[in-house]
DNA sequence: TCAAAAACGATAATCATTATTGTTTTTGTT
DNA sequence: AACAAAAACAATAATGATTATCGTTTTTGA
């Protein structure tokens, strides 16, 4: 896995603030470094990315949001601040096996999001 | 809750194959009984029925799909045959109180997708 | 019966994403 | 270093799903 340096700096961009950004969110932030950056490379770049298994896409329906760590975790939207946030209890924990059971088939990647509120923004609706 | 004749018919459609169709699919089924229905009235309705709960989008990246079972449960894709099967189990086996507790936060909302190959897919391959 | 509201079909507009194209940069080899 | 081939790029056009607009038709309910 060679990168350029937009690809680099792509990945940079991910690592250092794991906000689950969207492909214009991270146009934006490497055109701190290269502002000359077009998306379509961006866009071009992710893909490239995800199918190297590099970074994942967290399939949020009408707007993708890409995050670097590949390791089985699951999401949470916070439907009040829109913050996305990590949940890393292992996966056997979502009933995986009951459902391959349920389904008889085999399960090879489970897509889990939840939706609600925030700690933060419970606490703030609470004043 | 009213609904006007081609309301209606959507939801038939829905009721009547469970296979949760897309936009397009719901429109060409419906076409059997309306032949001039336009896929923008097809559209319209769809998001009316989400938003007064009769129906759910299974919220699939890229082309959503549509459900007339809003109870709660998951979904299953296949990857090989492109099938969506639901998935019954309570949503208390997929961890909702885990991430509940790790998130801190409130969850209003599970959006669970499993994707792999089904059954009959299994036993194709096999031959 | 008739006016207001709701729904409609056709089509234009939008938005995220992908494809194309001609140019620039990188790479690997002499 | 020189240079040809490959990879990456910016700009922009194209695509595909979905939503908005608008003038017309249908439904509703007083």
């Amino acid at each position: 896995m060679k990168h350029s340096h937009k690809r680099d700096a792509i990945c940079e961009v991910l690592k250092a603030k794991r906000d689950h950004p969207t492909a214009d969110m991270i146009c934006e932030r490497v055109r701190e470094k290269y502002p000359e950056i077009s998306l379509a490379t961006v866009y071009r770049n992710l893909s490239q990315l995800c199918s190297d298994g590099a970074i994942i896409k967290i399939g949020a329906a009408g707007r993708e949001r890409y995050d670097i760590d590949t390791s089985d975790h699951t999401h949470f939207f916070c439907e009040a601040c829109g913050e996305v946030y990590d949940i890393f209890s292992p996966l056997e924990l979502y009933g995986l096996a009951n459902a391959e059971c349920e389904i008889g088939g085999k399960i090879n990647f489970a897509h889990i999001t939840f939706r609600g509120q925030c700690k933060n923004c419970i606490r703030k609706e609470n004043n």
